[in-house]
DNA sequence: ATGAAAGCGCTAACAC
DNA sequence: GTGTTAGCGCTTTCAT
């Protein structure tokens, strides 16, 4: 059985050229005479040629291939499409680019050594990481391969270093609880998410800028879960019987507490209003009633975060953390959908 | 700047041994003194010696990575967690096994040419395919590929080539109707999913093994969403004002089912009795009722599927279709979940 | 504009 | 056991 994969030395002899011609010619065939450029070119097809990226890279230190590296797949992450839509935004703007998608699931603190020796290991230009607990190592670890790098989501507190993409949660919750109290609410609770995580923490922080003065009983945590929700609501409901209106810090936290809110035989919104955060739609569109909520742009979101990284390794090319080409962060912006719950 | 990666060479001059040495410590170290071999990994150590896979792989001619290729991520894929699940279930095997996986996301047919290209070349030793629809080109094209392949899925009607990793689609849509049966119904409709694809057709066959004589008007099409669901269960009500039970070919068309019937003023499952399919949490347990549903096992599907091509990639070497090799399908079982519905 | 030649960093015979 | 050597397939100066 021949070899079925055609070198660049075979495509040269059937054209009856030189390897670099055919190489030229290959790697977008400039300076090469029109007329030896097509015969390369048939060549090529009548071969069935297609590059060895293994050679290619060996020589250029380009792979075209970046990490998504993402974390906690325990938990949200693969109960609800936010993961999936973001990997398509990226791979999106990865395809449009010719890079390829590594993906990188890290299921516990087990894996951070494979992922740090992986990405130093040269096999991809940069990395695109979801880092989402707050004492996290594994943003430390990435930052140690030295590898250009764009995080999803804040990474933490005080992070300044690297570049990020996350929508406005603060903001978007701001915009919930407005609308909440625009519609005459005076008792408006919140259930948080958990709070090791930054958007759980921003989100609350928005409910606080526009309720400084609210009650601390107003406020329960959750975490990111309809059972959650749940317990939340109940306890909201056991210390606060005369409360109007409830932000849930997602959907499916606001999910569970309008269950919980049926079973106590409040009507939503009559009684109290609630608003969710996500626009998770398979659960914001199946709650009852239909979810009035925060939406974000997550597919986008995912896309920016590509489209940051490329360019930093456009122009970066070695030194990407030079502070002059290291992009900066992006916050993309909410917008409340009205459905019926408030 | 110096060039930050040491390559074997300077190993193995920081070591005082050859080239070859060093190589054979890195991999595994079979035949080497253990004094030597002391002295090489601290070497390794001391200059943070990381393979260059490039160069590996140039002469092994192995990639230690598999690509995922995932079609139509308009729909379901990307609003259910079937597909993050099965994902995971990959990346645990492909992670124990040190490979990595590539994730290719197909947005439509213009995207098969560059699917194509990428199996070709030679940048992956294998691929694992969510093939979805009949008439598709896709799983023709990564065939031509020459590259070994694990479908998920039952790939078509007839295909016998190339092995797949399915649930028992039809035992348990069987499975699901008996129990409806059992519970006395004796009007039992089916909301069937889209038909060009194969598990849709299964779950049909599977409804039509236990119903043979079933009237015709008490199967609706569905296309496995919610407004799917809805669409289907006006219909059928308006044809069988009598019906007793619906089996529909997923969680998400039950939900929409579900909200129909409501609507209608039947209670569930007193009047009428729902059965899902999937077992999708999110969706099955926020339904009211919460939804008693056929579960499928989709996480060790995936991890299915990656140890049948791993297995393949070990044997096979070169020729990986040869047909005693080649590692033969597998059809995971089912399980009836029974919550409130039915 | 084109070709010749020198590697990129590694593994695998083969010799010692 | 260990070292020597010949490539893997490609890009890229450097001549011409």
């Amino acid at each position: 059985m021949p070899d079925p994969r055609p070198t660049l030395e075979a495509v040269a002899a059937h054209a009856g050229v030189s390897r670099a011609t055919v190489s030229r010619v290959v790697n977008g065939g400039a300076g090469v005479r029109s007329s030896l450029a097509e015969k390369v070119l048939r060549a090529v097809d009548e071969l069935g040629y297609v590059p060895n990226q293994a050679a290619r890279s060996l020589v250029t230190r380009r792979h075209d291939a970046v990490a998504v590296v993402i974390a906690e797949p325990e938990t949200r992450v693969f109960t609800d499409p936010f993961f999936a839509q973001q990997l398509r935004g990226i791979s999106k703007e990865l395809t449009a680019q010719d890079s390829q998608l590594v993906l990188l699931l890290v299921e516990g603190k087990d894996d951070y050594a494979r992922v740090g020796r992986y990405l130093a290991g040269g096999h991809v230009d940069g990395a695109l990481v979801f880092s989402v607990h707050l004492d996290d190592e594994l943003p430390d670890i990435i930052r140690g391969s030295a590898l250009p790098t764009v995080f999803g989501g804040r990474p933490d507190r005080g992070g300044r270093r690297t570049p990020y993409v996350d929508c406005d949660n603060r903001g978007g919750a701001r915009e919930a609880v407005r609308h909440l109290r625009s519609l005459g609410r005076e008792r408006i609770a919140h259930i948080a998410g958990p709070l090791d995580q930054t958007s759980a923490v921003d989100r609350l922080d928005g409910y606080r800028d526009v309720l400084p003065e609210a009650d601390p009983a107003l406020v329960a945590r959750g975490d990111f879960t309809p059972a959650g929700g749940e317990r939340a609501m109940r306890e909201l409901l056991a210390h606060n019987p005369d409360l109007d209106a409830v932000f849930a810090a997602n959907d499916l936290t606001a999910a569970g507490a309008l269950r919980v809110l049926h079973e106590h035989g409040r009507r939503v919104p009559e009684d109290v209003a609630v608003v969710g955060f996500d626009d998770m739609e398979p659960v914001a569109e199946q709650t009852n009633p239909p979810l009035t909520t925060v939406r974000q742009d997550i597919e986008e979101m995912g896309r920016l975060m590509a489209r940051l990284l490329l360019r930093a390794l456009e122009r970066g090319g070695d030194q990407a953390d030079s502070l002059d080409t290291a992009p900066a962060s992006v916050i993309t912006p909410t917008a409340l959908v009205r459905r019926a719950s408030a």
